[in-house]
DNA sequence: ATATATTTTCATTAATTATTGAAAATTCAG
DNA sequence: CTGAATTTTCAATAATTAATGAAAATATAT
């Protein structure tokens, strides 16, 4: 397979996960775009090779910011913006993941912790069998919650220190 | 919170976070029905409760079969079907990742699989730079697709074994 | 076998989500 | 300052995805 050829497959693949786990496509390709770029690339050069319009590419490339998942680069003398990806995978998962668990997770532990005080009799079968599904998907939320926290922070941790290095290589 | 309003908030949150993950919000919502359900509904109970036609009340019970997430349950002398959704949180993160791991890791894999293998100089710095980012993927792919496995075969394993405790209390 | 209850399919319609493009705002060199 | 280059916004439009409902297929009791 051709380098270009590659790249082009690459950067469709990737905005097809990504559409598939609820991240906007283009904006995936955008990632992938820069992620496989040998250069920062400037708002244009994103138009015009991923076929898209302005507001969309700078829509995408502020929310890729948002994410801390590209950065933006000077060029002197230049007065355009180029953006470059972060190329350190573990360090893109970890950002999408920190970004996920906060829009996500968390607001779904609040809903938990509000669902799980329920008033009435302790005794109903009702009550009981919802109170229990609701706490044991509470445990499980929290404890991934500590999970997240613990691999995003903390590289230097003994137990994930070594565990990712099965990851990093 | 009463009862009825707490069920009604876990269906309603339920849904918006599998929407969010790129899963079908009704079938997020039947799921949760399920869930919070005391016994087996009907298909009838589903489109009453969820006010959604027979058609998409059919179609996502389909999908959640499908995804072992829901069970068929039969009431004596009555002809019809009833559902009833597993109700042990591990299951269900296990039979979910499953299915995700399928439909979208192994593809992804396949892929990198592909473009890994570009052909040209292998000394050309724009060939260098996309062969080591796309092997870095593939790299971290790969062991999350093992430890993927691990995690939803092997809860005899002594690693996950202990680990999973955690979860499961 | 027939009638009836139930499930499935799928073309149509509706709802949601993403994209465009031009106007407004901002930035910056001279 | 001024004005050209650049970025941002957002109402309008397009594309995508989900839901409906009635017809077709299937299953079951008698």
């Amino acid at each position: 397979m051709k380098l270009d050829e590659a790249k082009l497959q690459f950067i469709q693949s990737w905005g097809i996960l990504a559409g598939q786990w609820g991240i906007n496509r283009t904006m995936a390709q955008v990632h992938a775009l820069l992620l496989v770029a040998a250069k920062p690339l400037s708002t244009d050069d994103i138009m015009a090779n991923l076929s898209i319009s302005r507001g969309n590419a700078n829509m995408n490339i502020r929310e890729l910011m948002d994410w801390k998942l590209i950065d933006k680069s000077i060029v002197a003398g230049d007065r355009k913006e180029y953006f470059a990806a972060e190329k350190d995978i573990w360090k893109v998962v970890t950002h999408i993941m920190y970004q996920r668990k906060k829009r996500e997770l968390d607001p779904m532990v609040k809903v938990l912790n509000q669902i799980s005080e329920v008033e009435g009799d302790p005794k109903d079968a009702d009550i009981i069998a919802f109170t229990s599904m609701v706490k044991d998907i509470q445990k499980f939320a929290g404890q991934a919650d500590k999970t997240l926290d613990t691999i995003i922070k903390a590289e230097e941790n003994w137990f994930w220190g070594s565990f990712m290095k099965l990851f990093k290589g």
